[in-house]
DNA sequence: TATTGTTATACTCTATAACTATA
DNA sequence: TATAGTTATAGAGTATAACAATA
């Protein structure tokens, strides 16, 4: 039967990217908990470091979670001074995340790990690099 | 250069399957929320479905957690009724977590759910689907 | 003695609701 | 009134350490 076929493919791709996604992962938090980081605060320096001092709303957009959080996260990352709140021009309600020279240097360190890391993972299987890389442009 | 070009591609790959990953995680999150379940919850149940009855100790292994944290989650499905502890054959230390039928339902719902939205996500993208499952292959 | 599962503790992330200071 | 950020609160996951029952 054509459609059971289709069906089983499927699954077996949705497993087999279930298991990729787990592998992926491992590597962040491994990399990320290198340097005592959580995944949310990584995730935020890393975002600073791409975009500069940004709201901490937009911070929060970029987490997917609700702006309540972000004061925590945003607290222990000033905390060791990877981060500092600044005073945004225009609106006085609005503080400013800027990431720090310091923090900027442990996002690359972590960045450069996940990149080893995940590299190793994948780089032996594709052989064909730019096969891949056209697949994850479709997929984009 | 050389080098060079494949570090940027490198990277560029890497980028992309964080994307790809946090993409499959959200479907995940989705599916799972929709049956008001935790992502370590709803591991556990299609670890169950997939194995049946394993002591406390394997569920932690197969999280990758400690496992202190399996009596919580256990706790939580077992007041739910998805899932039953009893005692092991042969090690009064041990005890056994088997899904039940509900549990074992709802796993299956989640399960049905999570494929939708991957197959979904990729599809699309993935018109030569054999050529993805290959890939898939060589990754795991 | 070593192991299984639990409990106690502490931390982070998570959402909701209420608060403040601005706009 | 509405918005940005914070605080308070509560629930879930996480690890570590200590404990009881059993091996």
């Amino acid at each position: 039967m054509e459609t059971a076929d289709r069906l089983d493919r499927t699954q077996e791709i949705v497993e087999h990217l279930f298991s990729l996604v787990e592998r992926i992962r491992g590597c962040y938090a491994d990399a990320v908990a290198a340097h005592e980081l959580s995944v949310p605060q990584a995730k935020t320096l890393r975002y600073l470091v791409e975009r500069g001092p940004v709201a901490m709303r937009e911070v929060a957009c970029r987490l997917g979670c609700d702006a309540s959080n972000v004061t925590g996260i945003v607290d222990r990352l000033e905390q060791r001074g990877m981060v500092e709140r600044r005073p945004a021009a225009g609106d006085r309600r609005v503080k400013s995340v800027a990431v720090t020279e310091r923090g900027a240097e442990v996002a690359r360190e972590v960045w450069l790990r996940v990149l080893e890391r995940v590299a190793a993972l994948v780089g032996p299987a594709a052989d064909d690099q730019d096969q891949l890389l056209a697949l994850l442009r479709r997929l984009d």
